[in-house]
RNA sequence: GCGAGAGUGGCGGAAUGGCAUACGCGGCGGACUUAGGAUCCGCCGGGGCGACCCGUGUGGGUUCGAAUCCCACCUCUCGCACCA
């Protein structure tokens, strides 16, 4: 079937296409002046690009072209985040180099987005596999290491059996690999670290500096950033030569510590019982929790467990002696790793204190209570507002006084203190793969972790023959002539560090290299910086709300801080654009083998008509469920709106381009007509800069379509009906254009008009065409419709109103009855309300 | 469990205090045709012969008037989930 059988699209698309090449006509000016930058989050190169990939740029290459038709100077780039496991995985499974794997990836992906006329400037394209990319990668490691945020340590990390490497906590969310679903565990590893907590502050303060982000990735990210105010509070330990502090939220619960809770990573947890009659229990309950995976430990389904230590601490105020359990419940990564165990005021407390018998003490009386329950009467614990109680200097405030007041006492007495924790966890960037960028560091027996020259970089990643298969080590250790090498400080062998870094590096900083994408000196030119940055508009899937977005942000912050950047974010607007779902309304991915290729769409109905669809199907930000059906649709307008303008061809170019439309004269279709097409451009016009709800653009334009369809030859004789028709048309077309570029601009250029229809410029909205002389009112008794009738727009109050009491429809639910009040809504109703 | 968002014809959706279902898909009927999965025209929320009545997840409220605002509940989607 060839279901565009009439204006042969494809002959129009390939004609444009090979002419904008041939021009230049997606270049990027060469010193903005009113700059536009307009970036979509780029792809990693699995195979073809697929539908979400297809909607994500076609809402961009929207909003381009509609840019550079309102006369910004646009950047629009594009390039491939092209490191990455998935490299690997095909190479093993099919024995293809990772890198010949990867760029027939970007050739194929690359040549379908061509063929969808994306606008972007390819010559700035970025290839992060490559050494004139991932260079920079590392002088930024270099950078990040000499301003002391890069740093090794020896922790417990996330590992992933499945892809046998390391993982940042934002790509174990929930203790599940990001990439293989497996349950992730806990290794003890020295990885090198990225301090993005020392950012955390700045993160989640310049929050509040984004209005034009979705509030939910704000929130994804505030959360995640988790910032908690409290105190720490110092318990004594005869055995524990530091300060034995735990951290609470909950300060004015402090006299209801009934016992305290350690971590079983935390190393103080055997310390405590060397050498006594426990040891043997809490080393045997330390070996059990560990074992387990992170979302068993983390379960809120599964019964808290632990077990003593036999050990106890002095509480600060009372002076008891308090006994310590080791529990794993408590995360050892978060706070201090131990919490003081408040049964009668926390959840999680009173579940342990129930199972193992441990007292509750209760501190915070409820207001209601007639008596105080005694803890054992407790049948949960009380988490709400209340008076301090059974607190001795503290009993008779709030809770809310006691969280202020308590830190400050604890402080005063050298106890603790008021205390910041925060959820955000420095970021883990060493993996044990091959295809990656080298991390630029050495280590030499006598020298320790030495830094790679800058003048030594970059550090090439072997691309011979490398036994890549992922084991638990780096690839690259096994490649002698790779890790080889003499310490550029004293001049003995040493041996380069092995690991490659997370491909989260690569895309933090991308942004900013597209300004200045060839420069071989630097990582960019600052001033190219200036000119571009930051983004104007960012878009992307909501997925990377709290991994990328937050890494994006951070390194930004550091160039800022390093005076490369005058600014500390890197886009100001962010959106979102919808998920593609399959027809079961599941997510196209390429793990569930349900994806539609845009590919045979785009053969079959045009580039067009697929853009146009994408953009009519719901608002760019809602997910859609894939439907051929709606394409189709899509064609039929465009053919249907080409057959037109051929059509009229003639009239319209019979009026020059810019001609006054006269006030009057028209015919009712055609300033009908005109008045859609206004209403289509006011309405595009104000999406770009909002929801990008094109849907309500598309079906503007096809309102308008239908009207101006209908207008008969005779309308067009006169001078007046043939103006406003013409105005109509072309804006009509410019509006179309930008989802519609190839139809768009052979519509311009059948109509007469000079050059590209990206050129510009936007037409303006005539205030005139869109005030209608002739309204239909709806008339309303005591709320309910009775009747319509038409009136001129200019009728007043008491016309209006004598009319619609008139109205045949209307007046026999007047009869005998009385008129106690009429609302007149101008051009709209009129309500009658009787008794 | 907590947080955010959403519930409108057979379907995607429009309307954010003023005529609910625009626009499109799909379906039905017709025209043209050797043919139609092309194109064009007409019809399509439910009930009723009808005047009319009912109808935007459910129940209440505010208002002359509510899909839209408020309260409670139900359902779905997304995010977070022992963070002390």
């Amino acid at each position: 079937m060839t279901p565009n059988n009439g204006e042969d699209f494809a002959a129009v698309e390939q004609k444009w296409r090979r002419r904008w090449e041939e021009r230049g006509d997606d270049a990027t000016p060469a010193s903005p002046r009113r700059k536009s930058y307009c970036l979509e989050m780029f792809a990693y190169p699995s195979g073809d690009i697929h539908m979400g990939h297809f909607r994500n740029y076609s809402v961009g290459d929207v909003v381009a072209r509609l840019r550079r038709m309102q006369g910004y100077d646009v950047l629009h780039p594009f390039g491939w985040d092209a490191f990455g496991l998935p490299a690997e995985e095909a190479a093993i499974k099919r024995g293809i180099h990772p890198r010949d794997w990867t760029l027939r990836n970007i050739e194929v992906s690359r040549e379908t987005m061509k063929t969808c006329s994306l606008s972007y400037d390819w010559d700035r394209e970025v290839v992060t596999c490559r050494p004139d990319y991932y260079r920079w990668n590392q002088w930024l490691f270099l950078l990040l290491h000499r301003r002391g945020l890069a740093y090794r340590k020896v922790a417990l990390v996330n590992w992933c059996p499945g892809c046998k490497t390391v993982l940042a906590n934002e790509q174990a969310e929930g203790g599940v690999c990001w990439k293989c679903d497996a349950a992730v565990l806990k290794r003890e590893l020295e990885q090198w670290f990225l301090r993005i907590t020392a950012y955390a502050d700045r993160l989640l303060k310049g929050l509040d500096l984004l209005p034009d982000w979705p509030e939910d990735v704000k929130a994804m990210q505030r959360n995640w950033i988790g910032r908690s105010e409290g105190a720490t509070v110092t318990f004594r330990n005869e055995r524990i030569p530091h300060a034995f502090e735990v951290f609470t939220t909950r300060p004015d619960t402090l006299c209801g510590v009934t016992f305290l809770a350690i971590a079983p990573e935390h190393p103080w947890a055997r310390l405590l019982v060397a050498g006594t009659d426990r040891e043997a229990a809490v080393e045997e309950y330390i070996g059990t929790a560990l074992r387990r995976s992170e979302i068993e430990r983390t379960s809120t389904v599964r019964e808290k467990d632990g077990v003593d230590t036999g050990r106890t601490a002095v509480h600060p105020i009372t002076g008891e002696r308090i006994p310590i359990w080791v529990a794993d419940y408590v995360l050892g990564s978060y706070g201090t790793g131990i919490v003081m165990g408040v049964p009668a005021h926390d959840e999680r407390d009173f579940a342990f204190a129930r199972r193992y018998g441990l007292p509750a003490r209760v501190v915070i009386r409820a207001e209601g209570w007639t008596a105080l329950p005694r803890g054992e009467d407790l049948a949960e614990a009380w988490t709400g507002p209340g008076v301090m109680v059974n607190s001795g200097i503290f009993d008779g405030n709030t809770d809310e006084e006691g969280r202020l007041k308590v830190p400050t006492w604890l402080r005063n007495k050298g106890l603790g203190g008021p205390t910041v924790t925060w959820r955000l966890r420095d970021w883990l960037v060493s993996r044990q793969r091959y295809w990656g960028t080298p991390i630029p560091m050495i280590h030499c027996t006598e020298c320790g972790v030495v830094e790679v020259p800058e003048a030594d970089l970059p550090v090439l990643l072997p691309e011979g023959v490398v036994n890549w298969l992922p084991k638990g080590r780096s690839p690259l250790e096994d490649v002698p002539e790779f890790v080889r090498v003499a310490c550029p400080r004293c001049g003995r062998d040493a041996r380069r560090d092995a690991d490659t870094m997370d491909t989260f590096i690569d895309s933090s900083w991308y942004h900013l290299r597209y300004a200045d994408p060839r420069n071989a000196e630097a990582i960019f030119d600052p001033e190219r910086v200036r000119e571009w940055l930051p983004v104007d508009l960012y878009i992307g899937g909501r997925e990377h709300a709290t991994g990328h977005l937050l890494y994006f942000r951070f390194l930004t912050m550091v160039l800022q801080d390093e005076g490369l950047l005058d600014f500390a974010e890197p886009a100001t607007r962010l959106f979102n654009h919808g998920y593609v779902l399959d027809a079961a309304g599941k997510k196209m991915s390429k793990s569930l083998g349900n994806l539609v290729e845009p590919k045979e769409m785009l053969e079959r109905y045009g580039v067009d008509a697929s853009r146009v669809a994408m953009c009519f199907f719901a608002p760019s930000g809602d997910p859609i469920v894939w439907k051929e059906e709606g394409v189709r649709g899509a064609l039929r307008f465009l053919r249907r709106a080409m057959d037109l303008v051929r059509a009229r061809a003639a009239e319209v170019r019979a009026v020059a381009p810019g001609t006054p439309v006269p006030a009057g004269g028209a015919d009712a279709r055609v300033r009908e007509g005109r008045r859609l097409c206004h209403e289509a451009l006011a309405n595009m016009s104000r999406c770009v800069e909002s929801d990008l709800a094109f849907n309500t653009v598309v079906s503007d334009l096809m309102k308008a379509l239908n009207e101006l369809e209908s207008v008969e030859a005779p309308a067009l004789a006169a001078d007046a009906g043939r103006a406003a028709f013409a105005d109509a048309l072309r804006v009509f077309v410019a509006v179309l254009s930008p989802m519609a570029p190839h139809a768009g601009e052979e519509m311009h250029e059948v109509l007469g008009g000079e050059g590209s229809v990206f050129r510009g410029p936007w037409p303006d909205v005539d205030p005139a065409a869109l005030a209608v002389d002739e309204v239909e009112y709806a008339v309303q008794v005591s709320g309910k419709v009775r009747g319509r009738f038409p009136a001129p727009a200019s009728a007043g109050e008491a016309e209006v109103v004598a009319l619609a009491r008139a109205l045949p429809a209307v007046a026999p639910h007047l009869e005998g009855r009385q008129v106690v009040k009429v609302v007149f809504v101008p051009k709209r109703l009129v309500n009658l309300v009787v008794r």
